[in-house]
DNA sequence: CTCCCGTTGCACACTGGTGTGCAGTCTACT
DNA sequence: AGTAGACTGCACACCAGTGTGCAACGGGAG
């Protein structure tokens, strides 16, 4: 056998089948990120191709949220925790955590949209872990006394990443300034003082 | 005539007329608050009346939302225009606003969800003298050096009434901590210094 | 060349919500 | 008593989306 380890054997036949796939998965973000109730036939149109092969690949439509979903929990995960374990401290990790998980808040701002109505027990489940991951950042700075105790982190931890995503979901969403506005909105109300926040996003512009 | 101006013949008959269309309204608000995508069939069965009664008093599912949208526009706007006239310094005026419109959020806190999909732009047609007022009280802020610069007034406004709402339809919105978390929350990324926004809601816990 | 298999294009049944029509009932006003 | 009108209960047509079945087609692998 030729191979290490992985399939190489139906190369290109599986190669063509995973990338259809993935640009399903692709499209089917961003289609449901103009209109969270668009139907298959829509996300297949715009992947170019027909309806009924969405389905040979994901059997129903929650089968398509959930990868989605699964996609964007382990993209989040792998940010907050290299972030997490930087060293830095509490606010300039946070700094950098939304600085680099920008463009994923972004791409996967529909979750937000289809976090009630019927899927939102699935993405909800599935969020668990970043939502720990998130909680324990946010402790760790009020433990410093680099952010506010106004709330305990759980909480705080909630409402600050909501705002991320809802400055991410906005108008504002494109070009550096949404990114920006998020970043200090989002230091501000972590209790962190305005001049110290715009400091530190001075310095990851 | 033994009236004064307004309609007093028809007077039980209109009256308990109102009755009804009023308890849909209200039972609206409650059915979608949990659900936006309860279809009429459940708000006539939770307002005690059948499905044809609703569709009597509104002709389309649109109408019920627009005028359940009104209503808020109405109510925010109210209070809004009345914390704006006090003469308040800008920082106390929105404590005040958040207080007095804090049970107001979290009722219709469902057209923050109907917002996208379908009714995004009728509500958000209906909801641009509240933007404006909104954004009015916050350039006042900027002006006076009382909230942070980082962001157009139009745009800060934005997002820090979105964080109401957001926080007004998070699992937090009962009892008074809600109310207390989204002004803390909202003073300090509106650029108010931790110490000055804690005291400002002692003030008015 | 032949087979496999992803893809296609069509078919269908099913579900759930919307909006309408109409005859009937009950009740408050005349 | 009679009537207007709000409400009911049932009917219907309509639409949009979901998920499935099946006979082709077409290109890469054996």
């Amino acid at each position: 056998m030729c191979n290490n380890g992985v399939v190489p054997t139906e190369s290109s036949r599986v190669r063509s089948m995973n990338e259809t796939r993935d640009r399903i998965l692709d499209v089917a973000l961003d289609v449901l990120g103009e209109n969270p109730d668009a139907g298959m036939g829509d996300i297949a149109s715009a992947a170019g191709v027909v309806r009924r092969t969405v389905y040979g690949h994901f059997p129903s439509r929650l089968d398509l949220v959930r990868t989605l979903t699964e996609r964007a929990v382990t993209e989040v995960t792998a940010v907050l925790t290299e972030v997490n374990a930087s060293g830095a401290e509490a606010d300039a990790a946070w700094v950098e955590f939304i600085a680099r998980v920008w463009p994923v808040a972004h791409r996967y701002r529909v979750l937000l949209a289809l976090r009630r109505g019927e899927y939102g027990e699935a993405i909800h489940g599935l969020l668990g872990p970043v939502d720990e991951l998130l909680a324990d950042l946010v402790k760790r700075g009020q433990d410093s006394d680099v952010f506010a105790q106004h709330l305990p982190a759980g909480i705080l931890s909630q409402v600050a990443y909501g705002v991320v995503f809802a400055i991410a979901d906005s108008d504002l969403s494109n070009g550096t300034l949404g990114a920006r506005a998020a970043t200090i909105t989002s230091l501000l109300m972590l209790g962190v003082p305005e001049t110290r926040a715009i400091a530190l996003v001075g310095d990851q512009p």
